[in-house]
DNA sequence: GTAACCTTTACGTGGCGTGAGGGTGC
DNA sequence: CGCACCCTCACGCCACGTAAAGGTTA
C-alpha cells in the first residue's frame, strides 16, 4: 500500500506539516516522489520508521539525535555498545534536567511559604540569597 | 550611580545582548537613554530588577510571565492572592514537566534493559506498545 | 588618534503552526 | 467542473548568540 500524505499522517498520527519537515531535514523522507507533482507517498515501511521515531521521540531525543542514532545503525550493523551507550547518554541527560527541575520546584516552594504578603520585603531577601 | 551597559551586564551577569532584548521587549529598560547617541544607562534602581528577574528566571518562569508578574504587582499594589496564585501556577507547570521527563527515564530504563543485543526486534515489540 | 566601548539591523537556533497562492486527484 | 487534496514559499514563536557596519567616549 501507498499513501498520500494526508492519510499517512492520519495512521501515524503525525501533522502533514511535521511529515513535510521531517522530509525536509532528511529525517523521514517517503518513499515515492513524483517527479512531476512533487506529491509525497508513504508506504507501509516508512509507517514503522514513523512510529520508531515517534517512540525515540517519547524518549527524549531530538530529531537530529534521531537522525544519528539511524546512521548508527545503518554504520555499524547493530552495533550493541554504540546503541547503549547512546540511549545511557539520553538517560543521563534526562537525570541533568531532573535534577533542575526538582532544584525550581525547590526554590518555587520557598518562595510561596516566604510569601506572608510582603512581596517588596520578600524580593529584597531573595535577591541575596542569589 | 549610572551605569553604560556593559559595566551592568557584569554587575547584574547578563550579557549586553540579553539586557537589549530585554530592552526591546519591556522587560527591563534602562533609567535613561541618551536622545542623540541611543546609549542605554542603567541606575541601581535597575540593578534590583535585574536581580529579581533572575531571581524569577531560576524559578521557571518565562520572560512573558515576568512581565505579567510585574504587571500584576503593579495593577494591585501588592496583591497576595494574585501572586500566590501565579506562583501555585508555575509550581504545577513544573510538577506535570517533573512527570513527564521521570516518564522519559522510565521508558529509557526499560528500552536499555530489553536492549541485549537485538535492535530491529526491540524497535517492532516497543512500537506495539504505543 | 586610537582603543574600547556603544548603536541598529538582521540572520541562526528547534520543531513545527499557520497562512498565502497556486497545482492535482477523482 | 468542483472540491478536497497536494505543493512550495515564507513568516511567527522563544530567548537569545553572533556577526556586520558604523557611531561614541575617554
Amino acid at each position: 500500500m501507498v499513501y498520500k500524505i494526508g492519510d499517512f499522517a492520519n495512521i501515524v498520527n503525525i501533522s502533514v506539516r511535521t511529515l513535510r519537515y521531517y522530509d525536509e531535514i532528511g529525517l523521514l523522507k517517503p518513499e515515492i516522489i513524483d517527479k512531476y507533482t512533487s506529491y509525497r507517498y508513504y508506504t507501509d515501511d516508512n509507517v514503522i520508521e514513523a512510529q520508531f521515531i515517534t517512540l525515540l521521540k517519547k524518549v527524549g531525543f531530538t530529531l537530529q539525535e534521531i537522525i544519528d542514532y539511524k546512521a548508527l545503525l545503518n554504520d555499524f550493523d547493530n552495533n550493541d555498545d554504540g546503541v547503549n551507550q547512546f540511549l545511557l547518554k539520553k538517560q543521563n541527560q534526562i537525570s541533568r534536567q531532573m535534577e533542575l527541575l526538582q532544584e525550581q520546584y525547590d526554590k518555587i516552594v520557598i518562595l510561596r511559604k516566604k510569601f506572608k504578603g510582603k512581596v517588596l520585603t520578600l524580593m529584597k531577601e531573595d535577591i541575596n540569597d542569589k
